[in-house]
DNA sequence: AGGTGTTCCGAAAACGTTTAAGTAAGTATA
DNA sequence: TATACTTACTTAAACGTTTTCGGAACACCT
């Protein structure tokens, strides 16, 4: 742990600042003297020490990520993308889980820009970001990604939710389905809003009555909000023949109500979701859903940070929204015939 | 970023010293005139640099964690009680996703002790470690968790796999059935040994013959082992009424094939699987499981390495084997009467 | 007036690097 | 042979902290 480059010097009978160029690869050192200064230097066990190497290069390559959950697999993607994307350009990923609360959010961006990292993507806990963009005043680069993004923020990457849901209707009422009800959690965010959005627009695009069963301020969310939201629908007088779920973890709990009163998937009810979770995959699952290339979007926000970081023009704002695809698997069908008829008009 | 403590002392008209005694609170300064620097250096926005912070303690509060996939449910849990634990602790945890490879693991650890990390967890991608230690030399503390573990690492967390097993079979025994298939893929490690062991034990226990299909070297893992696997026994002329699978991954395999041939999961045959992955609870899914306390075990492994990490005698061997306990869900039921009686002797 | 203690602060070294500038020797050029 | 250019190094400053040691100022007690 001792065996600075100092030792080496001595070793190899020469000055601190030969040991440094032969072992960085600088060009003024002989040959014999720099093999013999990296062989001391490997026969010692010298370990670099990055600390003071990054003090006075005044930078690192460390590369901070905040995630609010790494446990939930659409982060976990995300998170595939990036790092791959940051190992390719020879930077480190520092990954923070913030545990869906601003105040870790805040201490690591503390921890961060007191290590000095070269830059920041933050895959915001809330549609607010204002304590984050408190700490760093632009002193370092930041990029924003995830289902939180809206405008406020400079830089992003998100993906285009309103097509997001036309794929989904349009995939739906192809099938003849016309009384397609959407369950929406989280409404606060510009994400979920613009799903809701596109709901609408694409039902009313096909002369369908949009219903839309939207969480509270404040409910429940993914699973736990999809079940009672569907326990609901099942209960009141008008029994939709498909139901649009805002995620996929949404639609889990749909499938969790269903399970629970004998309703039938896709028999009884066509479902489809949002974001192709991994587990939307398992035959027991077989769910239909819209799918974000998250690793793709993980990957582009390490270039939109490259960007940010390289320019001098800070006042520029990266964006990128990507499109997104449906996936067709076994969770829709016809609906039974003559049902849903009502729901028309 | 170019306001040092420095900048602050000039401004505050006192010496660079006094600046970083009142920001630390040392208790030889003046009231007042801590007062002044405090105030003096919000309003710059000082950022204290760790970088030289940490140079010059010659230690810091980084701990790294290698994860093979963070993507992978399980290493998310364990991954989620590693990252309390420290956090309570006050130590910053530097998460590497090594993506399944020992290159990524020589090279994280290498970086992690470049920037002085004071300890290291790692989650093994293989049963060999030694290329791990050939790097640390024993100047880094390190704990070993997760799945790849064996008597060759000086400190690590696992659980009890015999005692797995022997619950698992105990309670599909209990139900009646005597033909009950092991389903094991990466028979290398110790982990997936000691459950194949466990099993035969409890197996002969209770004069039921125990038949085990075991993955051979370079085979498929999780859901593609369990699927072929599956398939394979499902066509051979002896028809188990029960599977008992090494890891939940390879059950959800087992219920691919399962799907595939229309064989009914609990109904023509039960399953029990081993790790509890989240998704293992979903009503889809309903899969009785062998678990571990994957949270805790993260937490043990924090305190394990910091009992190593203050230990002067770095002779001792930190370990801890904890228990796994049965999760009772809708997977296993007796089997139809008369069948499996053939195994029996 | 002399001694003793306390309080508050400054000087300076140290941490382990990188790098601009300098230098001594050798080699080629005029 | 003096000059210029290379080559292969060395010197020393700098990065931004922490921390030991010491010292000035002041109060308190004989």
């Amino acid at each position: 742990m001792n065996v600075t480059i100092k030792t080496i010097a001595q070793a190899a009978g020469v000055s601190p600042a030969a040991v440094s160029k032969a072992l960085n690869g600088y060009t003024d050192i002989g040959e014999e003297t720099r093999a013999r200064i990296v062989r001391i230097s490997a026969e010692m066990g010298y370990t670099p020490n990055a600390l003071a190497r990054n003090l006075v290069k005044k930078t690192s390559d460390i590369l901070g990520l905040l995630i609010p959950d790494i446990s939930t697999p659409i982060y976990a993607e995300i998170f595939k993308g990036i790092d791959a994307e940051a190992k390719r350009r020879g930077f480190n990923l520092f990954l923070c889980d913030t545990n869906r609360r601003t105040e870790f959010e805040v201490s690591y961006v503390r921890t961060l820009m007191e290590n000095r990292a070269r830059g920041i993507i933050v895959a915001p806990v809330d549609n607010d970001a204002s304590h984050i963009l408190a700490l760093t005043k632009a002193q370092v680069p930041l990029v924003f990604i995830g289902g939180k993004v809206n405008d406020s923020m400079d830089n992003y990457v998100a993906n285009d939710n309103k097509l997001g849901s036309a794929l989904a209707v349009g995939h739906i009422a192809s099938l003849g389905h016309r009384d397609i009800l959407m369950l929406c959690d989280n409404y606060r965010t510009k994400t979920k809003k613009d799903r809701v959005e596109g709901y609408r627009e694409a039902m009313e695009a096909r002369g369908l009555e949009p219903r839309a069963s939207i969480a509270p301020e404040g409910a429940a969310e993914g699973i736990d909000y999809g079940c009672q939201a569907a326990l609901e629908a099942f209960g009141s007088g008008r029994m939709p023949t498909a139901i649009y779920a805002s995620s996929d973890m949404v639609a889990l709990g749909v499938m969790r109500a269903a399970a629970m009163r004998g309703i039938a998937i896709p028999g009884d009810l066509s479902l489809v979701g949002y974001d192709d979770i991994m587990f939307a995959s398992l035959p027991t699952v077989d769910l239909t859903t819209v799918a974000q290339p998250k690793f793709e979007m993980g990957a582009l926000a390490v270039e939109l940070l490259c960007e940010a970081m390289s320019e001098e023009l800070a006042g520029i704002k990266h964006r990128r929204v990507v499109k997104p695809s449906l996936v067709v698997r076994g969770s829709c069908v016809a609906p039974r015939s003559g049902a849903g008829e009502g729901a028309s008009r």
